[in-house]
DNA sequence: TTAGGGTTAG
């Protein structure tokens, strides 16, 4: 063991610039090979980027490093992002090295490096390595590290077809596939995409599947699990998460408390998500993003904004997730004053360098509130590159606010960087339609057919008595169809009473008008509403999540539905949290 | 000495 009370080592531990460290490095070299190893593995322990770089310079002094001591520095210097590159030198250093090869130590840490951008590149070579230098079966540590590595590689397969490889995959290893699949499905998205339900449903099997083996869940399975429910929005299976938790004793620590404050928070339950972050003993940030988040989404934008001053009360620093979340919040809840604030005070209060996401944020808040000049003038003033999701929030505004120039600018911008996204074809038409230009509607069409894109059909999911129903825009697969189209015409005559006119212009395409109101009584959440009131209790809410954002009749029928059928209904759209009740919906109609 | 967990603009 290494002697902490060493003089030397004394003396480090009151070293806080170069030259002091260069005094100390001088007596350690007077010291013998043992004593430098020992020395530095403590100085590597302290986990400060500063010992990892001093280490580094003194390691460069040791005549015959061992492959342990090697290990022990890639393992260090991995964990420093502006230090990974000495990492991958070192490694260098034993593949060119005389008698040392690599272990099944020197891999983890450096796949586990490579798992994030820019050295993504570099982990099918360094896969390539293991095969070379280590003998199967392959040491866990280091197959868990190649799956993790392929799932943020955006190869998903892979890692499942290395998973599927293992014959008795351990703790940890069940821990990783899970959490790749969650991971995968949220990091696309807020929405939910049929390739972002898929995975977040494999997850859900592969929980089953774990089961069925001997290994037993913990923490970190749940919190992966519970995830996966968020991204679903699936209730009762997160419900059921939540109560696995309880009934097996694990910890609610604050991962698996956040996990659920968002888990309920997607899946519409904001009171019990609020209820869950009260009772979370040791909150920190994520928490509190979490929290936020779920108020942001559900248009309570003066409770987040609450929380986010409160949480200065638990001497907890709010990072960049916060400051966009909170943001958020004000740009769906009109505050655009609060939201410039919290822009402003990221540099001059918590010395944060505004990111892409900020500018998204800042574009939305103001265009939003119908500043198009101003939303106009940040775009153009930023110190970086404007991305496809900050165009389309400001052609969204322009769309909202009428401003047909504006949106056309931005459109050009659009196409430019992603030709093949329908969406944002189908906002420009919208935008002509709603104005009666159905040439520059069908010019739109055609310039979608020229660059090969077609429109992005829209689902919408709800849960029956646990089970989630699934509908198409016009879909008569359900095997109650029948019962729902019959169910959508008295719908529709009810509405009449109440005096409703479609708004026909929300429909893409130039066609009659009786054709055009079909079309829209058609959309998949008006089918999935339909369902509910045949198929649930007329006590429980109805929720419904959509992949694409609500359309602007659906909006208003929802609302009359809400009031001639005394039902809430709750729905989650692309980008939030509508809730439907009496006659009027919790979003303000500004969305 | 080494692997797996929560939040984030449209």
């Amino acid at each position: 063991m290494l002697n902490l009370n060493h003089p030397i080592l004394q003396k480090l531990q009151k070293c806080h610039n170069l030259n002091t460290l260069k005094q100390v490095h001088a007596q350690m070299l007077t010291t013998g090979l043992s004593f430098q190893t020992y020395y530095l593995s403590h100085l590597l322990n302290t986990s400060s980027k500063f010992a990892s770089t001093y280490a580094f310079t003194i390691f460069n002094h040791i005549p015959n490093p061992t492959l342990f001591l090697y290990n022990t520095l890639i393992s260090s210097l991995t964990h420093h992002s502006d230090q990974i590159h000495l990492a991958f030198s070192l490694y260098n250093h034993i593949l060119t090295h005389k008698t040392l090869q690599p272990n099944s130590f020197t891999f983890p840490s450096l796949f586990k490096a490579c798992a994030s951008h820019p050295w993504l590149q570099h982990g099918p070579p360094l896969h390539a390595h293991v095969l070379k230098f280590l003998q199967p079966p392959y040491d866990p540590f280091v197959q868990n590290s190649l799956l993790n590595f392929y799932a943020k590689y955006g190869k998903l397969c892979v890692s499942r077809y290395l998973f599927d490889q293992i014959s008795e995959p351990d703790l940890a290893t069940w821990n990783t596939m899970l959490a790749a699949y969650a991971q995968s499905a949220s990091h696309v998205s807020y929405s939910t995409s049929f390739e972002d339900a898929d995975m977040s449903l494999e997850a859900l099997h592969l929980f089953c599947d774990m089961q069925l083996s001997q290994i037993k869940p913990n923490e970190v399975t749940l919190v992966a699990l519970i995830s996966a429910c968020s991204n679903l929005g699936a209730l009762s299976q997160g419900a059921w998460a939540h109560g696995y938790v309880l009934r097996n004793n694990l910890k609610l620590n604050r991962f698996v408390g956040t996990a659920l404050v968002d888990m309920y928070s997607k899946c519409g339950c904001l009171n019990l998500a609020c209820q869950l972050f009260d009772e979370l003993s040791d909150r920190d940030t994520f928490c509190y993003n979490a929290m936020i988040g779920g108020f942001a989404v559900h248009g309570h934008g003066n409770q987040a904004l609450e929380l986010y001053r409160n949480m200065k009360l638990e001497d907890l620093v709010p990072d960049g997730a916060t400051i966009v979340v909170t943001m958020f919040a004000c740009s769906h809840g009109g505050l655009v004053e609060e939201g410039l604030e919290i822009f402003e005070s990221m540099k001059g209060v918590h010395g944060m360098e505004p990111k892409l996401e900020h500018y998204g944020c800042l574009i939305d808040l103001l265009g939003r509130a119908g500043r198009l000049k101003e939303a106009e003038e940040r775009l153009q003033d930023m110190p970086m590159k404007p991305n496809a999701i900050l165009w389309r929030s400001l052609l969204g505004a322009a769309k909202l606010h009428g401003n047909l120039e504006m949106g056309e600018a931005a459109l050009k911008h659009l196409i430019e960087l992603e030709p093949e996204t329908s969406g944002n074809y189908v906002l420009l038409s919208n935008m002509y339609a709603s104005i009666g230009r159905w040439n520059d509607v069908r010019r739109v069409r055609m310039l979608m057919k020229d660059h090969g894109v077609d429109k992005l059909p829209g689902f919408s999911l709800v849960e029956i008595n646990g089970a989630m129903h699934e509908f198409l825009t016009g879909d008569k697969a359900h095997p109650f169809s029948k019962e729902i189209y019959s169910k959508i015409g008295e719908i529709n005559r009810r509405l009449l009473e109440y005096g409703h006119k479609p708004r026909t212009s929300e429909v893409l395409f130039d066609v009659e008008e009786e054709d055009k109101e079909d079309f829209l009584s058609y959309h998949s959440e008006r089918l999935a509403i339909a369902f509910a009131l045949i198929a649930s209790s007329s006590s429980m809410p109805i929720r419904i999540i959509k992949n694409l954002r609500v359309c602007g009749d659906c909006h208003a029928i929802t609302k009359l539905i809400s009031a001639a059928y005394q039902r809430d209904i709750i729905v989650r759209d692309r980008n939030r949290f509508h809730h439907f009740k009496d006659g009027s919906c919790s979003c303000l109609d500004y969305w």
